[in-house]
DNA sequence: CGACTTTTTGATCCGATTCAATACGCGTGG
DNA sequence: CCACGCGTATTGAATCGGATCAAAAAGTCG
């Protein structure tokens, strides 16, 4: 377990100081593990060469080896219909853990592809799984971190189930906002590194419709859009049109509160 | 931990055979324990008196403390907005486990409510973790139906995101079919536990085209209705609604698949 | 039985899709 | 360097599905 996949593992001396160097380390899976424990995460860590834009880093149904921490760059996953025809499930950003789904099945449900150059961690998920039954921090950040994407998805449920396009688009940017200032990058000026397509098949919209609202949102001075970089002229704005969502469309469900 | 909360807890004598008879036991956590173990996994587990329709496990913001099992009945999760209004964001049946999108911030992000008289154990979640780390099945068990549920989200998500009213409610009455019939129920005719108002919300659309879609379902001879009885009259019928969805409604993403 | 809630049915309206066409961006090769 | 072609993005006009408004019908429960 050493000395064959030393080419794709880096020696340990030289993983020694990578995950504590790394920027992401508090933000990625080691919250909380220190010293120690630390290395020995790092241990079972491999670092691959990155993925160039359009790489993918797994296929649908692909038998589940490894969670993917994405340390630069970015990756939509997607599954594809019979027909051929993409559906985007979600983009993932430095900091974040793919490849979570893939448990429950053993397989991965869905294919992950980079949106641009991107590097990433690979961790074999059985040695997780083992030294998490070792490391009780390790183990709840693990659960934490799924949990978190329930909730998220959940979220993602009420937006996509009853919003309208103007607030799915709002929720997508200040989802992005949040997630890239949390990483210590701007949160008010990004580049979209997926393409108006991927935007419109995660948000169930339909191209013409997300085109016609950045352009809008443009108007209104909420945004400022040019191709993929996009600045957020008013977080508190763009929050605003989220936040009003829930008041009346849908009438309220059995309001006899026990 | 013995005395202290005798009055909610059965005694362990009580105890030592429930989980190995409950009907359940192999859809439930306990998958892959076996003797000693099992005795362990019981022994953290309260079980509570039944809750009687529209009474509440937990509340939105409630301290994250245990995990719900349903042993029978049936739990509605939803949040409310401030405006009052209830967005439904799951529903729950016997041998499904509610409550663990409440790891990640350490309070419930939505309550829970009986859609009728239901029955449950209450498993702290504190004494589950610890547990984990001792029993890597139980571990692996937990990751898997965290991972489930991710897996489910996501796939709702596609199905609010793109698809149109009928798909949707043929989905849920698949999904309820499937789930009931894992659990040795009829998987062609069932009771819905929950109103037409709940499925709406559910499903993100008005009561009114739930309503119509009842309707005309029965009219197209797929299913059977009185009030909250349904039956489905031809599974594949309905389940080609679902499998035509992601046709072309919404064209391909990135086609260059690398 | 009568008040109230839930469900159903009907008519109208609006947001988002669809269809269609044009403009932009970008890499390739002449 | 520019012309060409192809994918991506934008913009416009017509259509349609589902929401909304309104009201009747069917359950539910004290």
């Amino acid at each position: 377990m050493n000395k064959d996949n030393n080419d794709k593992i880096v020696t340990l001396s030289k993983i020694k100081v990578a995950c504590q160097n790394c920027s992401l380390h508090q933000l990625c899976l080691p919250l909380g593990l220190e010293g120690d424990d630390l290395d020995r995460l790092e241990a079972i860590i491999k670092r691959s060469h990155p993925l160039k834009k359009n790489e993918i880093a797994f296929h649908q149904g692909d038998k589940f080896q490894a969670v993917y921490a994405i340390r630069a760059g970015s990756i939509k996953t997607y599954s594809v219909a019979d027909d051929g025809s993409e559906q985007i499930t979600g983009f993932y950003l430095p900091g974040e853990l793919v490849g979570l789904d893939a448990i429950s099945e053993d397989s991965h449900p869905c294919s992950a592809k980079a949106l641009e150059t991107t590097s990433y961690c690979e961790i074999p998920f059985s040695r997780l799984e083992s030294l998490s039954s070792e490391l009780p921090s390790l183990q709840h950040q693990l659960l934490k971190i799924m949990s978190k994407e329930i909730t998220h998805d959940a979220n993602l449920l009420m937006l996509l189930g009853k919003k309208t396009a103007d607030e799915r688009l709002a929720s997508l940017l200040l989802s992005l906002s949040s997630r890239l200032s949390n990483r210590g990058f701007s949160a008010t000026e990004f580049n979209l590194s997926m393409s108006r397509n991927d935007i419109a098949s995660y948000l169930g919209l339909a191209v013409e419709t997300v085109s016609r609202l950045f352009t809008r949102f443009q108007e209104q001075d909420l945004i400022k859009v040019d191709g993929k970089f996009v600045q957020l002229l008013s977080l508190d704005n763009i929050k605003s049109m989220v936040a009003d969502c829930s008041n009346n469309k849908h009438s309220s469900n059995t309001p006899n509160t026990a």
